[in-house]
This record gives C-alpha cells, sequence and structure tokens, in this order.
DNA sequence: CCCTTTTTTTAAAGCGGTTTCAGAAAAGCT
DNA sequence: AGCTTTTCTGAAACCGCTTTAAAAAAAGGG
C-alpha cells in the first residue's frame, strides 16, 4: 500500500513535510515541496480518508435527513450540496420514508462520528429523541422549532403568502380563489394569511371553494378543467405553488382562456418551471436557506462561517398577473 | 473524549478485551464481558468510526451513482438500501444529474477509500475514466457492458417485452399497439421484439403509431384520450411501463372504455401502481438484480456473498387483459 | 562577526481502534 | 502428577495521517 511514509521515502524527506505539502501549509522549500507533488503524481497517491479523518477528528461529510425527495426539498438539497461542496464537504442523503429507524441510522452515523452535523428537514422520531443526539454533534432543521440545541432556518409562509394576495389586490381582482396544499405544515399560515386578507379588504371569500391536497401540474390541469366549468368563476388563483399554477396555466391556454384576461395566476417557489411559464410568483429562497442552514453548522463546528442571509420572500412580477 | 482506553480502564481489562466484547469475539470470560459492557453502557460508547475503519481497511460504506432519482432506479436503490443495511453497510446516493464533475466526486471518495465499492446506475463519464477506478474498488453497473473490470446486472428487455406480445398474442389480440418510452437505452430491445413478434406472426402493424418519449401516468392519460378519438382502434396496447399504463387505465374508465373489453392494457415493471389497479404486467425483478448487484460487490470485497439469483421476467397476468 | 529573527525540517507522539503473539490459567486425558 | 489441549488475557505493534516541539539552516540587523 502506497502511504505517506513510502511517499516520504521516494522524495527524501520526513513524512511531516509531504503532510505539509498536501495541506497547503507554509514554510515548505519550494524544490521539496516539487519534488514531493512529482512523486505524489507519479505513484498516483491519494490520502487514505479514514486517517486523515481520525486525525482531524471529523469527516467532513454532512447527513441531510429528509423523509423523501420531493418538490420542496429538492432545491433545499441541491443547494445544499452546493455550498457544501464549496467549502469541501460531501452530503450524505438519507432518504428515511419518514421510517423511524431509517432515520435512526443517520443519528447514529452522526454518534459514531461518521457524520460531522445533520440536517434534518423531516422528521419521524419524536423532537426529544433527535435532541439527544445533539451532543455528539450540531443538528439543524428548517422546520418550525424555538429551541437552543436545534437551530432552526425555518420561513413563516404567512408573510409569502401575504405578499402575494397584496399583489393581487393591488393588482385590482378582488374573486381570488385560493388553492391549499393542505400536506406539509404551512397550509395553516396560508389559510390564516388567505383570512387576515379577507377580512382586511372586506372581501367576500365564501363563495369561491378552497381546495386541498393540491400539489402536482396534475392538480392544476384539473383545477383549470373545474374553473371553464365553473359559473361564478374567480378573476384570480393564488396556486400552492409553482407546479400547480404551471398546471393550471397550460391547461387554461390549452382551453383557448386568457390569462391573466380572464383569470391571473400566481404561483409560489419560483422554481424553473415559472421562469420558463413566465408566470408571477413568490420567491422562496431556499437556496439562500440552505446556506444558512450550512453556515449555522459549520458555525457550530468551530469553522469559519459565512454571514447569514437575511431571508425574506420576493415578488417575482411576470405576465400571468 | 470517551475511548476504548478509558472503557479498559474503567473495566479493569486491556483493550484487546474491550475490542473482543465489541466484535462478539470468542474465548472472552462472561463475567468480564458483563463489566465491558455495563461499563459501555454508562458511559454511552460507540467505537469511533474512522478509527475503525483505519485498521480494519473498510468504511462499509457502499455508494451507489444515479443520474437522478427515478421511477426505475427508485425500486433498485430501495432494494439495494435494505440488502446492504442487512449485511452491515451504508450506501451513500449520489444523484448526479448526469454532471461529469458530480460523478467523479463518488469515483474519487472510492479512491480516497472513504467507499468500498460503487454501483453506477447511471454514467456521465466515459466508461474508461470509469474502469480506471477499478482499481480503488468494485464496480458493478446495471447497464448491458461485457468487461471484466465492471461486471453487469444487466437485463436484455427483449425477453420481457416479447413476454408480455406473446401473452396478448395467446390472449387473441392482435391489433397491439406498442407504446415506446424512447428515454434510456431500452427501447431499441423493446422495438427489436416487436418487429420480430409482428414477423413471426405475420401481424401488421404498420397502422399503429409507435409513440415516443411516454414515460409518465400523464402520458398514458393522453394516449387514452387518442385512443378514444382514433377510427382504427387496436384492440390491446402494450405500455412502456405501469405509469404509462395506469393513467391509461383510468382515463379509459373515466371515458366508460371497458378494460379489457374493448381494449387491453399490458404494463411492465410490476410496481405498486400495477398491483394496485390490477393491471397485468411483466414483472422486472429489480429488488433481484440489487441484491445480486450488492452480491457481487460483497465479493470483491472478498467476503463472504449471498448466492446470486437468476434474473428471470415474470408475466403477471390480471384482470386489465 | 555575533546575536536575533525567520524559515525549514524532522523525530516522535498521538488520533482510537484491531490483531498478533506469547504467555497464563483452566480443563481434559493418561 | 504430568502432559496436552483449550480458553482467556494483555502488551505491543500497527493502520495512515497530523501536529507539536525542538533543532538546524538561512536571513536580517547592528
Amino acid at each position: 500500500m502506497t502511504n505517506i511514509r513510502e511517499i516520504a521515502r521516494l522524495a527524501g524527506v520526513s513524512t511531516a513535510t509531504v503532510s505539509r505539502v498536501i495541506n497547503d501549509h507554509p514554510y515548505v522549500n519550494e524544490e521539496k515541496r516539487q519534488k514531493v507533488l512529482e512523486i505524489i503524481r507519479r505513484l498516483d497517491y491519494v490520502p487514505n480518508s479514514s486517517a486523515t479523518s481520525l486525525k482531524k477528528g471529523m469527516t467532513r461529510i454532512v447527513g441531510v435527513v429528509s423523509g423523501a425527495y420531493t418538490t420542496s426539498s429538492t432545491p433545499f438539497i441541491q443547494a445544499f450540496n452546493i455550498i457544501a461542496q464549496q467549502h469541501g464537504f460531501h452530503v450524505m442523503l438519507f432518504l428515511t420514508d419518514n421510517d423511524c429507524g431509517k432515520e435512526l441510522v443517520a443519528l447514529e452515523m452522526l454518534r459514531s462520528k461518521q457524520l460531522d452535523a445533520l440536517v434534518c428537514l423531516h422528521r419521524a422520531n419524536e423532537w426529544p429523541i433527535i435532541e439527544s443526539y445533539t451532543k455528539y454533534g450540531p443538528i439543524v432543521t428548517w422546520q418550525r422549532l424555538v429551541n437552543d440545541l436545534i437551530p432552526s432556518v425555518f420561513m413563516d409562509q404567512y408573510q409569502g403568502y401575504m405578499l402575494g394576495l397584496e399583489h393581487l389586490h393591488a393588482r385590482g381582482y378582488r374573486r381570488i380563489m385560493n388553492v391549499y396544499s393542505s400536506k406539509g405544515l404551512n397550509t395553516p399560515q396560508r389559510m390564516r394569511a388567505y383570512d387576515d386578507f379577507s377580512k382586511k379588504y372586506w372581501l367576500d371569500d365564501s363563495g369561491f371553494a378552497d381546495l386541498h391536497g393540491k400539489v402536482s401540474i396534475t392538480d392544476g390541469e384539473r383545477i383549470a378543467r373545474s374553473w371553464v366549468e365553473q359559473t361564478d368563476k374567480p378573476d384570480a388563483i393564488a396556486c400552492s405553488n409553482d407546479d400547480v399554477a404551471a398546471g393550471l396555466l397550460t391547461e387554461l391556454k390549452r382551453a383557448g382562456v386568457s390569462v391573466p384576461g380572464e383569470v391571473a395566476i400566481l404561483g409560489f417557489d419560483n422554481n424553473n418551471l415559472a421562469r420558463l411559464l413566465d408566470l408571477t410568483t413568490v420567491h422562496y429562497p431556499s437556496d439562500k436557506q440552505a446556506e444558512n442552514a450550512f453556515a449555522i453548522l459549520l458555525d457550530r463546528l468551530g469553522q469559519e462561517a459565512p454571514a447569514l442571509h437575511t431571508l425574506e420572500f420576493e415578488l417575482i412580477e411576470r405576465s400571468s398577473t
């Protein structure tokens, strides 16, 4: 096996010098550095990561626990991956299917120091159980949780929805239909926003069915079909997310309905689809959220961490309203 | 930090004995074993996995490289996860988006011994590059590849499709429409099967459009709508997968079409949806395929490996034909 | 030229486990 | 009791790397 001693021997230096070269430490003669690098190249040498991890006390792997690979977790995970990579970390993804056992696998790996830190998007075990693992390494979540042990990058969607509704109102829409997802924990906030909004402007929303469990493109298409047949039509539809809005928009256009002429459509998330279809939507900064999550972990690991972003919803005005 | 030496000291034994207890080695006095276990419990001790990996020369982590989390890769990955867990291995999933760089991350982790082995479902880099990494650890693929370096658990879908077509023929269907996915590498085999099948029974398939790029439930629904409007209707439709078949079936039923009375539907894969909707389909044994992949890796790692399954397609006759 | 200061280098001590090897204790057999 | 075999134990080497501490070499200052 080719190890650091072998490299040192062939380069005629000590292992310490080789280690210095590998880790870009100062105070090593340029000539020797080149010699070492050449030997490393010639022998196709890479440091054994277990040894490095053992000595350094960290693996530079952080786990991401997610119930499933969903529309909402995907962009977060991707952004998290990128920022982690930039800081020389690897990400180990745990798709738990919301199974306690599978989740514990991740937690136990934190305990045995195979993981430096953990991001808990979803969770199956009770919070106290998860909290008890924070003594082995930092854990961060994106769910609402006020707790010293587990910091959160939670964003209250209330503001976001309100931002969207206010926009529709400003544009003159008064018969706004609201589409809920009911999946996930954000629906209550959304309902509250719609309620407060309706009260504020003395709007009567009783005439508009609030559909539940709508999360996909197909759901949007269905809503479009029922809109066409409806007699007392809303003049704007605020969707649970961009996928629903996209399905709605394309199916309406297919039926020859003018958007926003006959009905305005508002999305949520600002994903690729929304950009593509030029949907007005509320930007949910899941990339910055992911970067914050990573920064918090980095900080708790005692490493130099980038400053936190302030997480803010942003209205992206496009042609669908 | 609580390490094995600490445990040894408190239990009044040597570290060797503690290690023996942890690893279930024979020849350790029952009384001492109990004492050691008690101390371990009291101090909430877990062996440091980096140290174990370093000494044992393996991490017991195997990587799975997948372009994306798709309909076809999902069941394989799940089955692979289960079998790996049963053998005390962890799985690290790499969603590469078919990006060479992201794929190299996995390969490099194999090189630096952070991974013991690799499963390459999809790939972005050229095969020779991937092959060059086999000197660092076993790599297996599910794609067709005749090569000593990278064993494959590939299944030629030709047989599977033929099995399905023969079934339709046996049931008396003669005007069979074939739906291709065109995504992935299996479409050519499928086309060949359909060709050979048509020739064998002197069937004229020229009248039936062979749709391409159909992979989702929505695609199935679209096919249903066009079937309804078609004048020269096929009496059976062989779908690229169960999702397409499911969309087709539900949309046809919605339109009041009798299945299999007016038209028969054949799926492919035998996934949950097919079971649920009672679709006749061809079982694709991706679970056994995954177990074989794992067994091959285990064997190449010099570990005791379970016997290989013979991979066979199986016709699952249900009520849609 | 001598004394500091800075740069360069290495020997050696770990990091936290596993395993070999040799010896001690216990058990089994004449 | 004497001898072989089996069970049990721990000292010590080792896995491959990083880092400290101390020494050597070079550079700077007067």
